[in-house]
DNA sequence: GCCTTCTTGACTATTAAAGTCGACAAACTT
DNA sequence: AAGTTTGTCGACTTTAATAGTCAAGAAGGC
């Protein structure tokens, strides 16, 4: 699988918290079910989406979750590198451990891997939150 | 990890095959040695990778496996093709399991995971063995 | 003061990937 | 024909990462 689950949720509830900007807080729970996530398991995702200075919190009975920045100025791959960067930075190209690459990364392969990850990231950072929820609406989203 | 070890043991495995390719048969022991490749894992990998049509063996003492097609018309994603395949088919794109999927596909991400399916089988599909033989003698392969 | 909601860290479960083992079958050698 | 070498095959074990849970606590509003 390319996209872990948990990277999956992440975008899936900063897309929810898109659909709600403007509108205060979104409660932890209100997220998981619009978008099917464990809630425990999104508690775990958004506090950690904190750090990166997309998203931020109030508690008490009008808490919830905010996006900081508008839904146009958040890219995917502002996400991506997020989440990706605090797994592991010693990660190389394409998200191939370089620990596991014998000739560490001098390898006849390397440049393709490099060419890889480039375009995922082109299309990561191209693709915008408020561009994801035209589409939606546009309903050009249906394959 | 966007490769698992296991596709780029297969990779390897079939690029050292190159490298040897008009000398005869190669044996497993060797290319595992070459590569650092698990000996015991690779007999699955390249007994594998005898259903892609690519390779062949052959028994005996002066056996081992060989190439069947030219270094110059296997690409690397003939090969990639053949270990996604059999992993599941009902896989959607970006190998976004789609029964991991609440809405099945019909999400706003999922333009956004084909564009980048196809961008990395963009760069797979313009990669042939023989390229990256040409691009490990020219060096042009250090970071 | 009480209810609600986020916070935190540790914990458990599940799954996929990675790697191994042993008995067997073909090919060549002498 | 016997023996050695090498691939074949299926089942098995291990490991590591992902996924998901729990419970006690802290902040915010009523």
């Amino acid at each position: 699988m390319l996209i872990t689950k948990k990277n999956q949720y992440a975008l899936r509830a900063i897309f929810e918290l898109a659909k709600y900007n403007g509108k205060g807080p979104k409660k932890i729970s209100e997220i998981a079910k619009a978008q099917a996530i464990p809630e425990k398991f999104l508690e775990v995702i958004l506090n950690q989406l904190k750090g990166s200075g997309l998203v931020d919190s109030k508690r008490g009975f009008y808490g919830g979750y905010y996006l900081i920045r508008p839904p146009e100025k958040i890219t995917v791959g502002d996400i991506m590198r997020f989440l990706e960067g605090d797994v592991d930075l010693t990660d190389c190209v394409a998200l191939v451990p370089e620990t596991n690459c014998p000739f560490k990364g001098d390898c006849a392969f390397f440049p393709m891997w490099n060419r890889i990850k480039d375009a995922i990231f082109n299309v990561y950072d191209e693709t915008t939150i408020q561009g994801l929820l035209d589409s939606e609406k546009a309903d050009v989203n249906c394959r």
